[in-house]
DNA sequence: GATAATAGTAAACCGCTTTAATTAAGTCTT
DNA sequence: AAGACTTAATTAAAGCGGTTTACTATTATC
């Protein structure tokens, strides 16, 4: 372990196993000016960052350099003066890599590129019936994903990093998808060896879809600004994401918001629960339509817009299906509010997509139990929500390993030379 | 703002606005080098500190001399050989300053001294009846703290920072308790000044008892190791801590947890909840002694102990009402599993302190909702729970602003000289 | 057009860490 | 018991990187 001493004489300006604690120094400082430029919506100068990052202006002149070198940030020519000698602009380059966003539906999948900032260059819809193989629908998804970046022009060896996002208990750590209660067949499905393998060895993350719904809406959508708060999903299943201080809250199992599964009240417990005392069975897309009998006469797709119809008409049997559909909603969204003590609950699913007088229901509910002043909205970006949080997920983590990739090559490029 | 270039020359060595960004490097090492000493529970030779930081010899050495100087470290001289020169030990000074922890109770307060390990150096219990003035009350904890500081000759200057627990919604960025359910007089009181100005400016923090007790199980009871649990107590009133990440969950307005509000089902909704239909009133201690005639005839303390020794001789009365009070703290239990998903549950308070029997049912009902394999267990630390969690908290603070002092300082000290 | 303000670069300096060499004080082997 | 080897800690020299200071370039303003 001891190092020769009678080792070859290091080259000046050799980059290996220099100086370790300086070189620490410099990646700290390249990581702060590269997070202000990325962060940065427009261009800037490289008087912006000395304000922006603290730093000294030959500093701040030298990094700026290295990372127009290397092609993260572009150099723009100068720009308008404001003074005084004319500043050279400078942009972060969102197209120094691609990212994609996987949103896996029960019957429909949503594909997107998009460049560093998130922003999207190319979406579209495949249809991915849940009869098929998993791994199957994977290769049809990724064959789809390639073409989506061949139409757009977007290289392929560009593409930096996949993000994924499927219903039911996803286990982020080893990407695999446990169980999810509408696809039957994806049940411990590697989703992201497969995707990986069919993409041909580009990085992919998976995480629940609820999850990334609920990133969608605090970066996009309905939650922007609330730090902490609850993304609550209510369709043929029921599940929640909570978001804490910015960060998702999966729990110690990944199950945790799964409140499908919730109990109601003690007069359930001795039934079988699960099957029939749990809160997905008592207020789940199918419970709704239960207790509506004519439900069952009109087309599959339609029944809620006319149940909910029939409810604002004042239709009594169809008002006390939706009032103790709604009930138990509220009960369980207080129930959240109670835990959590979020800012914001955001109501999202195909309840709540056609079906605004429910969100009403569901406030009045949660308003009249818990005990803070937490607002109760819907969703902002609807079916589009999850798909805005695989980008988002996407080209953050793209963006940190990019900074901790030029960090660790910190190299000497001494000024201009 | 801008510097004038004549003014006068800066002396040698002054330690103000020295180059910033070396120091910032020096700063950090000090902290790296200080965190390990605190943590090793032991002494320490130079060489450990070596390996443990990654930091080179000199570096180390040069950092160890400076930190022995202030008196953060003792040198100990030297210890015994491994097989060549015998190396110098060292050691943290826990008593280079101390930490005092008030854990605020309706009938009673446990007050302790302890040094910057949490060690506890000397305790006492004041009594504290609820019916006096807050302002009061703290005055003569503050006197009880100086009094039992003066007989662990504990100097009154080397306390650094003073925890304090209060049962109900504490603000802990005011340092005000809101309001208290067993302590009607203490609405909106201003604890932090009041206490800090009665011990003649310490610094305070104040923190929700039951949080407290939570980050006491954390660190030397029940719940060792799990980085994100729960604790559920029960007594008079109901509330919950939440652990994630190590971290408390305190919620947007230091709400989370407070589920002695939780509904407990639609059939509760249409009461006056609040007062007849959430957890608290159903299933606390109060509603428990209603649920059981015997209850009044009994002395005041001792009918709990009574009533679950009938359950377990077989009395159906009592089994029935300690049956369904479990029942009902088990379905909110389950409730928090569900949506916090944590390793482990820690059940405490006074309906838990004599009921072990309790504990079993509580944990059956868990098993029987949750979906994940959850641990229930018992409060190991009980009532001192909450006492060592403001000793755990107010040692690791005190540490935190040490170590930030220490870097801000970080002088010139040449090695000898 | 002189002046002041803004933007950026070059050179000197300084603190901190590293590498390398040295001192110190033992244990182990033959 | 003498020499060889280990381990611990200090000293010396060198280099890296950031800041400060000084200087150049460019342009709005008076």
């Amino acid at each position: 372990m001891k190092p020769d001493p009678r080792r070859a004489v290091r080259p000046l300006g050799s980059h290996a196993a220099a100086a370790r604690h300086a070189a620490h120094l410099r990646a700290l400082n390249i990581d702060r000016v590269l997070s202000v430029a990325m962060d940065r919506p427009g261009t800037f100068t490289r008087a912006e960052l000395i304000e922006a990052t603290g730093l000294s202006a030959p500093t701040v002149g030298s990094l700026s350099s290295h990372l127009i070198q290397t092609g993260v940030i572009r150099d723009l020519g100068t720009g308008p003066s404001r003074g005084g000698r004319r500043p050279s602009l400078m942009e972060f380059n969102a197209r120094h890599g691609y990212v994609a966003g996987i949103d896996l539906g029960p019957t429909r999948t949503r594909l997107a590129v998009a460049d560093l900032r998130g922003d999207p260059i190319a979406h579209r819809i495949v249809s991915t019936p849940s009869e098929e193989e998993p791994a199957q629908l994977l290769g049809k998804i990724a064959a789809a994903l390639r073409s989506l970046m061949d139409e757009a022009h977007v290289p392929v060896e560009g593409l930096l990093l996949v993000v994924a996002g499927a219903p039911g208990a996803v286990d982020i750590k080893n990407g695999t998808v446990a169980f999810a209660p509408n696809l039957p067949r994806w049940t411990d499905v590697a989703m992201r060896l497969l995707l990986q393998r069919a993409l041909g060895g580009t990085p992919v993350m998976v995480e629940n879809d609820v999850n990334l719904a609920l990133l969608g809406e605090h970066w996009r959508g309905a939650a922007r600004g609330h730090d902490t708060c609850a993304f609550i999903f209510v369709g043929t299943g029921i599940g929640a994401a909570i978001l804490i201080d910015r960060e998702l809250h999966r729990g110690n199992h990944f199950m945790a918001g799964e409140i499908g599964m919730m109990c109601m009240g003690p007069q359930y417990i001795d039934m079988d629960f699960g099957t029939r005392g749990c809160l997905e069975t008592l207020a789940g897309l199918e419970a709704l339509r239960a207790r509506w009998p004519q439900a069952a006469r009109d087309d599959p797709a339609g029944w809620l817009t006319d149940l909910i119809a029939a409810a604002d008409a004042g239709d009594p049997h169809a008002r006390q299906a939706v009032g103790e559909t709604a009930r138990l909603i509220g009960i369980a969204t207080a129930n959240v509010v109670t835990v959590v003590d979020p800012s914001l609950i955001v109501l999202g699913g195909a309840m709540f997509a056609q079906a605004g007088p429910l969100v009403g229901h569901v406030r009045a509910v949660v308003e009249s139990i818990a005990r803070t002043p937490t607002q109760v909205v819907v969703s902002a970006l609807g079916k589009e929500a999850p798909l805005a949080g695989c980008l988002l997920v996407a080209a953050m983590e793209a963006r940190k390993h990019l900074r901790q990739s030029l960090r660790s090559a910190a190299g000497l490029v001494r000024m201009v030379q």
